[in-house]
DNA sequence: AACTATTTATAAGA
DNA sequence: TTCTTATAAATAGTT
């Protein structure tokens, strides 16, 4: 319901997930809301954001806690085995302290690790470049940049080359439709022109982000299956 | 969304109550996955029907029982209030035992967001595209890593310059010291050519490690504080 | 946060 | 229950 469709799978990106998120939870607990309302039903709805805020709602009578007890009890489910209480107690409850520690300790670490690893991301996004001092440091990340530049390009390039060969297998059969049949060379002419028009229209967007004029060549050889190899003139 | 719009009272006529307790259930269910999965957040649902027939979703990692329980950390509950069996020691145990929850979840919770970064990481890199499906994802990445590259270049632009800057001055201060003091305007002499020298040889790199040509132009404004404004030419 | 163009959910009817 | 269809709601993308 929307703009257009969503695909079933975790939004990527950062912001409207987040927004997504304030939108649909609002509008689950209002669904759940109206079945308690309209069909006379209990119900319970917990939900964690991913950084773990609570949210809930549960139908009037009652609490929450209420509901999860008649879950519990419906679904035969012990929480807590009361088994052996005043037996080895002790012994217990420092395996118990053991075992927390031992978590603790991971998670530091994994909290350590995550420092890190987001360190390296803002660096590479360029968001945060202090900690590179070095002209070298600042080269080296310059090719990394480059080859991941390179390689989404290529991988662009050959989404969009399979794209135009599919419109210009459109065109062509529209053409033919139009005007009937005309020599088959004709019929391939259409192709470069999409081709280069796609490449056109990419072309303009980046002159607009970052002041570049930006020229593809109409490489000859577009069969050449490492599109990562494309040819090209920059002016910036 | 339907027919007509729908009082929100409980349904009076039984079966219709009955029909729409059933197609919202549904539709329910449907929304707290929809959540969980679209937004990455841990959901959990529980209904009853007014006969008492129980309906209830969680999204995929662990169990109901698992959200409930950390439900109750959270809200600080404590569910089944079983006395006081061994005195107080009992008591500390179960705190215990929620606070490791607690901490286990945090940890879950850790993992996963460690995970996902990684995930951006490997994309960012080029590493792994295989979570870019469509142009428009390529395109906002290509984007983003032209950003980056940009800001880098800058950096290392304004880091070369300052070094150069250095070395024109001891340079100065040799000349000045082996063939003794010269008229003032020779002194300021090799300031460009060792500039230009710098980036030659970065240039020379940069064609090395992915075949591209790259021509500075030896910018007569110098002092240009925008060193990102640098404008060049490049064939590739 | 507010605004629409669209997609979804669903009330009624069969 | 299930299917269909007209309509109300929810909400994705935008501003």
């Amino acid at each position: 319901m929307g703009r257009g469709k969503v695909e079933m799978k975790r939004i990527e990106n950062r912001v409207s997930r987040q927004v997504t998120f304030s939108k649909r939870r609002k509008g689950l607990l209002k669904k759940a809301h109206e079945l308690a309302v309209l069909c006379d039903a209990d119900v319970g709805v917990i939900v964690f954001s991913e950084r773990g805020k609570l949210f809930h709602y549960h139908s009037p009578p009652g609490s929450l806690m209420d509901l999860i007890r008649r879950y519990e009890a419906t679904t035969n489910t012990q929480l807590l085995q009361q088994g052996t209480y005043c037996t080895d107690d002790h012994h217990q409850q420092k395996q118990q302290q053991q075992q927390q520690m031992v978590a603790e300790m991971e998670m530091g670490r994994l909290r350590h690790e995550h420092e890190q690893l987001e360190a390296s991301f803002k660096a590479y996004t360029g968001e945060d470049l202090s900690s590179l001092a070095s002209v070298d440091e600042l080269d080296e990340l310059e090719r990394q940049l480059e080859s991941a530049l390179g390689k989404v390009r290529a991988t662009k390039d050959d989404l969009l080359a399979s794209l135009a060969d599919g419109l210009q297998l459109k065109l062509v059969n529209e053409d033919n439709a139009h005007h009937g049949a005309e020599e088959e060379a004709a019929a391939e002419e259409p192709a470069e022109p999409s081709l280069s028009f796609a490449y056109l229209l990419n072309v303009d967007e980046k002159a607009a982000a970052s002041q570049m004029l930006q020229l593809w060549p109409q490489t000859a050889d577009d069969d050449d299956s490492a599109a990562s190899s494309r040819r090209g003139l920059q002016l910036w």
